[in-house]
Order: C-alpha cells, then structure tokens, then sequence
DNA sequence: GATCAAACCAAGCACTTGCTTTGTATCATA
DNA sequence: TATGATACAAAGCAAGTGCTTGGTTTGATC
C-alpha cells in the first residue's frame, strides 16, 4: 500500500504465480481502487502502486487511462456472463432460474475481487462514446438472459401485479428486469458485507430479495 | 426542518434577494454540472463560468468545492422532503399514497432543475465522512417518510409476497423501502425524459412502477 | 463625501495530473 | 555472441487543479 520505493534494486515480482499477468493484475487492482474511490479520484499512480510499478509503467499494457476503465468494465462483463450462464444451466424451474439470477448478480456485485461490475455501475460516465457502445453491446446480451426468465414469470404470474398474460406486452417486461435489476444494483450504494457482522449475508439477501419480489404460488 | 440553534451562523433566508442568489445561483450550477459530468469531472472554473465569475469568486461564498457539493445534496435533501410531505398531506389511502410517494421521488429525480439529489445518488463518495453524517441525518427523516407508508401497504398485503402480517418484522419493512427506493433511484442512470420523444413521461413511469409493485387488490 | 462591507476580479502559487521519452536489465532465439 | 522483444524504471513535461492574495467596484450608511 505504502510507496515501496527500491531505487536500486530492479527486482521483479515474477516469483508470484498469481499475478504473472501483469496486465491482469493492473486490471484487478484498479477495479478494486476505482470501487473504492471512483475513477476520477484513482491516479496512475494509485493503480501502479498497487501493484508495485512506478507511474509510467501501466502505459506500456495499456494506452491511456480510460483504456484501464475500459478492460475493467468489459472483464466485469464478461465474468459476470459466464457466472449467469452457468448458474442458469442448473436451474430447471422458472423460480429457481430468478432464484439463481438474484443470487449470481449479488455475487458480481459484492464478491471479493468481483468488483467490475460495481465500477462499470458507478463510473460508465468516465467512459468515452466510442467506448461505450462496445460495452453496450456485451451488456444487452446479458440482460436478455434476465429478459428470458422475467418474461415466463410475468406470463406465470409471478411477477408484477397482472396474472393476466394477455395484457400485457413487451413494455412491462422490459419494465419488469428495469425494476428488478435496478433494485438489486442499488445495493452497491448501502450493502457492506464485511463492516457489519450483523448484516445479512448474500444468500439471506437473495432470500429476502426473492421474497419480495416473488409472488408465492405455493413452495 | 427549521434548525434554531448556532447563533453564529448567518440567515439563509430570502429575505436578501442579492446574496442568497448568488450563492443559490452556484448551488444550482453546480448541480447541473455534477450531474452531466461528476463531481471530480467538473472543475472550480466550470462552476464559475456557468454564473459568470471568475475562477476564485466562488470561494468568497464557499470555503472550498467540498463544500459546494455539501450545499447541493442538502439543497436537494431539503427539496425532497417537502415536495414528500407536501404530497403525502393530499393523499389519503395507502394506494394513494404510495403513488404519491413514487410519482414525487421521480420529479425530484428527473425535473428540469432538479438534479440535487441525483447528485447525492451519484457522487456521494466525493464526500468527506464528516459531512456525510449530516447529510445522512437529514436522509434518514426522508426515508422515514417512506417507511411508514411502505409498512401500511406490506400489513394489507399489498406489497411483498406475504399477506401475513404477524410473521414479518421490521427487517422486512426495511428491506421492502430499500428494493423499492432502490428500483426507483437507479432510474437515474437510464431514463432520459428528453432525448427520447418516445419515452414515457414521469406519469405513466410512475404508473408503471406503481403497477409493478403494488399487489392488486381490486380498482 | 468619507467610510465600510459585500462581492467580485486579476494574477498567480503550489501542487497534481495523465502521459511521454529515454534508458536498461532480462530472456529467448538466431 | 548478437539481436530483438519484453517489461519495466527513471525522469520529467505540459496542462491543468483547487485555492490564495491583494486589489477594485459598488451600493448603502453615517
């Protein structure tokens, strides 16, 4: 954390298997720093630091600062992807799949080093036009994913205040996961994990939050 | 609302047009320019360009930018919360209070002129942990505003999954305001009223929520 | 008409920022 | 052994950044 300073020793961290990708480290530490603080708020020099580099240095993995926010949003994307792919495919029913989405995005959002998708919640106004429309692109694939399972609850009646499936067309249901996910982002404004010993952890709030959100047809 | 002690410090109030103007002209700049831009994003200079002073006038009116942002989530905070209570004085069932409720947080999210607390929602980080305590002070009478109706319409069943009103608690109630408040606010970062001609205006948004959340029991 | 405070300007200071440039130690390959 | 690529360090630049300081204008008051 301090400035480790070694001016005449040019040691290299090699013979730490983890962080061998440079590249990746820097990714890794700056989604923790930009969590924390904020992109504009996190420096260069910050994000070298915190791997051991001097400030120029992540200028050679990368080309400019924004390009560090960019990779940091799209691994988050991209994690975040695979985790609900794979936590679906072992969903069966319509209310375990919502069960398993619930679960997997409080996971994306508040595992320890899964902060990607929280900076890329915080900080997409930093992000350049010209990047933005890439990582768009990635996000609508993963909102279909929760398109898919919100679409059969509604026409089960398992969402929402109709339980009449012929009503109500393709509005609600983007209304629907707007609401949904939106609820469950916002965590990242309140929810703490570890300050608090006493507050609920991931899968109580994914209990509560299926609770809420879930009309009971019968368990 | 009213706060009587601290005789040192100045009256804000509107009796002297020329002051309180000029420094109400900064808080709200200010708040535009936070909220297209962030706090860290927008510079002293861009403040004071924005109501025609030079780069270091504004410092005449705030000791430094920390505390303009201070200014600009109190503003909203105090704007929002009697916008709330006003609202809430001319509705009289829980259906309708409720929609009063959801229809007023979106005005104060999304009018022209209001970005105050889209502000808070954004850049609270920015914020000294000093002056995040008074503002949480006043945030938390807000909430209570919104609490109560919520556990009116969770005891009729009309929100939630359960209609039981003896098995849930205040753990419910809480985590009831904060899904609900959290769909709402995260509105902030997709809905655009003018951009898009075809976007739904703040009535039938609030509509929409309203008929999302709120457990029909018959209209 | 002198005084005085409020409200600002003009100029700059001290510092930070993202980023560049140059050099160099290491290692693989020819 | 020579050579090129990799992955940095070292040093610094140019453009900002929040904020200060001293002076100026203005309108009210005595």
């Amino acid at each position: 954390m301090t400035d480790h300073k070694s001016p005449q020793s040019p040691k290299l961290l090699l013979d730490n298997p983890d962080e061998v990708n440079r590249r990746q480290a820097l990714i890794r530490a700056s989604a923790r720093l930009f969590r924390e603080k904020g992109y504009d708020a996190t420096t260069v020099r910050d994000i070298a630091a915190a791997v051991g580099m001097r400030s120029g240095s992540p200028f050679y993995h990368f080309k400019n600062k924004q390009e560090i926010l960019k990779a940091v949003m799209e691994e988050g994307l991209h994690q975040g992807f695979e985790r609900t792919v794979a936590a679906l495919a072992e969903a069966t029913t319509v209310q375990a799949r919502f069960r398993a989405l619930v679960r997997t995005q409080y996971g994306i959002l508040h595992d320890e080093g899964s902060e990607f998708i929280a900076v890329l919640l915080y900080d997409w106004r930093s992000l350049p036009h010209e990047y933005m429309q890439e990582i768009n692109r990635v996000k609508d694939r993963y909102d279909a994913l929760w398109q898919e399972t919100l679409r059969d609850m509604l026409q089960a009646g398992l969402l929402g205040a109709h339980a009449d499936p012929e009503q109500e067309g393709a509005s609600d249901e983007k209304m629907a996961r707007l609401m949904v996910m939106g609820a469950i982002n916002f965590t990242v404004t309140w929810y703490k994990q570890k300050t608090q010993p006493e507050q609920m952890d991931l899968d109580a709030l994914a209990d509560a939050t299926v609770r809420f959100f879930m009309r009971s047809t019968k368990i």
